[in-house]
DNA sequence: TATGAATGAGTCTTCATTCAT
DNA sequence: TATGAATGAAGACTCATTCAT
């Protein structure tokens, strides 16, 4: 059923009607309306779904002496949500375009969601400046720079080609990793 | 009348009515129809504006012997920026937001203009390639993140806060470059 | 559903609004479209069924041996399109007067209607000239005369007068055959 | 400027805009409202105008001892009502075809017109019956027929054929004639 | 006398939602 | 649990008409 909310995907949440949905998943109208209250109910529910696997596959660096390098952590991270995404691309689809000016309160979960994640790595910024990794920056500024070329990255990656498109996700994942981490270690210091 | 459109900015495209236009601008029905052909021309013309004044501020770095420095010139592009979507702080609102899953031609309009936003960005990249001050990378994906970076720091900077934040863009702006530059540069070069 | 389609011949296609249409069948607007994909739609459906029933209530001439003779052929026609217009009073004003200036399709679609008519009589006057029974004659101008006639005669019939006026059909047919069988025959032959 | 009333001919009533009209015309919107009080209006005048000129070119006929000949005066009757509509042909449209449906005023304005040549038309039968030259019949039917007929032969002749279509008036009319005075005189009488 | 910008009532059409079966 | 016919509020768009200049 909910695959049928592909459409939502494709065709964002206003161009996609229940009549649409109902003839993709092959049931009836009053059927729709037994499982959810209505059309946003079944958008939020997609797009919770879709948040809380992605709140799942992101981990904070564990700092542990037996934990893998930080480098290899964040890698992992990005990973996982590569991979998450790549199979939900529909429902990225959702996440990155179609959910804005639904509702004011649909607005504030996504934005809190990012915010989330905003705080995420700001958190991790934090942690290599208390360890003299990371030099003195605007940490809110640069976590938000860092969430949304992520967001650009994937949003090209998986939005602008084909669902088949060959792609080396390995080097992908590092170009960006550098790129960050580069910019924003103190200099001379490396990651493991 | 265009002031009106603040509307799509605050509420979006679709749920911003005719009727909300015409009684925001005190004007008659009829009255609309004589200045745009329908719903999606006014919105249309509201984004081609922004757009052609995005353009307009945007500029390639000069590398010419009297040319300001280059750190110079790309603050200075970010600052042209920063300043037009202040003023325009609704404009923004649709690009960031509202004017997804309206239209293919018009989702294809606005593909094409974080294109060229791109490719400007990358473009700058292989200069600095050429001149060996900036470290072999994919520059596609440096420049998408890049310009995701900015998109999502514009966002914050405009939309999250109120109108009359106060705010230090000098430093902004600083913070932002020096993160992309740290990343990008080759070691031990800085930029002037 | 249909017989609020009374109001299209009452008031004509474009007098008729689709709240007229709706209040006058007790059904909902929504309810309506699930019918009909538009307006044109449910007129168009109108005019077909009234067009085929013509369609059928027409036959031409049977010279076999065992038909009736040809004048009580042509009688029989007479009085089958007459009672049949007469219980559809309301799809006949479509088909005299309402139905023009709507479409260029539907008007072809009535021209053709009106050509097939005036072939089916242009084609008994051939049938005939060949028997030597109808004098030579520009066939195809007095097959459109006796056309129009036809139309104009029931047009008074029945909508000029009220819908229950007392009318002698038997002899109001034959005074038209009179007419035209005169108009026609070579000298000195009569219908049997 | 009446002469931009093609466009009723040509598209009907409804399908003519003012602005269709103005543009046509080359005058502006409230220039034409100078000079006709609404969109009726002018159409009205339109009508008034050919229901005049056609008043005017129909004669009855004189039966004074030095008249020409009946036959003769019908069929003068009948060319110049052919060429009046011939150089009116747009006008001619509306006469048949577009003026229904608009209104009950002016649906009865056409249809005392009608009524008014059909009583012309009664009136010959009569006089020919007085003369005992017509046979009996139902005098009214049959000048409804003659009137319908005329209608729908001008029709095709005018409307359904290009305007500068060759056209033989002098056989058509004797056809025409033909047809309705042998349908009509008493048999061995013949017209002068 | 001519203009044309402004008007707003009126119309068609869509679509999320309900409810009796 | 499933159905789908019925609903009607809401919205985009048209166009005859007015009136200040």
């Amino acid at each position: 059923m909910r695959e049928a909310a592909r459409l939502f995907g494709d065709k964002g949440y206003h161009a996609t009607s229940i009549a649409d949905i109902i003839q993709s998943a092959g049931i009836a109208r009053g059927t729709f309306y037994l499982y959810f209250d209505n059309k946003r109910a079944i958008f939020e529910e997609l797009v919770d779904l879709l948040l809380d696997r992605l709140d799942h596959a992101i981990r904070l660096v564990d700092t542990g002496p037996e934990a893998p390098s930080a480098r290899r952590q964040l890698l992992d991270n990005l990973h996982r949500v590569i991979e998450l995404l790549d199979e939900e691309r529909s429902l990225l689809a959702i996440l990155l375009e179609g959910a804005v000016g639904l509702d004011r309160d649909f607005d504030d979960k996504l934005a809190e969601f990012y915010d989330r994640m905003a705080r995420a790595i700001e958190s991790s910024l934090i942690l290599g400046l208390e360890f003299g990794m990371v030099r003195p920056c605007q940490t809110r500024v640069v976590s938000l720079a860092v969430l949304g070329g992520l967001k650009e990255v994937l949003h090209d990656l998986l939005l602008r080609t084909g669902p088949g498109a060959p792609r080396d996700v390995e080097a992908l994942a590092s170009s960006i990793l550098d790129l960050y981490t580069r910019g924003v270690l103190v200099e001379g210091v490396s990651f493991a």
